[in-house]
DNA sequence: TGCGCACATAGCTAAATAGTCAAGTAGTCG
DNA sequence: CGACTACTTGACTATTTAGCTATGTGCGCA
């Protein structure tokens, strides 16, 4: 991103953005495993409709998911699997800065494989 | 980023809301080169000093730069060289989305090596 | 054709924030 | 000490935006 334009810098700042609210990317969470209609997010995330609506518009618009009506309802999903990168990535930036200050550091890293725990 | 608390959720989207300005990527840009006190990067930027270091308090806040006082003056420097890792992607995400629309898609591209045309 | 459901949008409020200028604070140097 | 410089912070304005409720709009189905 060396020599990026000024406009170029907007875009990528209006990608970063997109990111930038905790709802979003709650929905993008929702959204790795499977394809959604919007009543469904709403329901999973505990807005109203219209408010999720307008969440998935934004993403929409910046090219972070895709929309087909199906039907009477909209399902949502991912356009650009790298978006999960990027949060890896950001996760590890803020576990090796917790690592150096406080001990919740846990609370970022990718939970252990978890073997089930026989009983 | 699978399993995340919800704490965890608004500290990712803090980060990415630190990336979501154009001035402070520009910032960021500018100090890929090297540390650059307060006074250099407002007249780098174009805004004042003022504004400068409030969008590098907030930086400094979510760990992306580094502070330092030296003499009179405060030099900051990038924290985290995953920055510039992030940014690539999300070039590359608006890049290959561009790709389907329009032709724009040149702003967005790393420029080549650019061999110094001999003259 | 008309009802009902799902989604989108309009209009609003409250809160956040990027920018400004002015005042405060902390260094250097005489 | 006093003046100068650089940075930070307070106070303000204008703009953006996340949430809500209420009102479109578009599709399926009787």
């Amino acid at each position: 991103m060396e020599g990026l334009s000024n406009e170029a810098l907007v875009q990528v700042a209006g990608y970063f953005q997109a990111l930038s609210e905790p709802t979003r990317l709650q929905i993008l969470n929702f959204l790795r495993e499977q394809a959604r209609n919007v009543g469904e997010l709403a329901q999973l995330c505990g807005y109203s409709s219209a408010n999720i609506s307008r969440h998935l518009a934004l993403l929409t618009q910046h090219g972070l998911v895709t929309r087909e009506s199906r039907g009477n309802s909209a399902y949502y999903a991912i356009a650009d699997e790298s978006v999960y990168q990027l949060c890896d990535i950001v996760c590890g930036s803020i576990a090796r800065q917790l690592e150096r200050t406080a001990p919740n550091r846990a609370a970022f890293v990718v939970p252990p494989p978890r073997r089930t725990k026989a009983r």
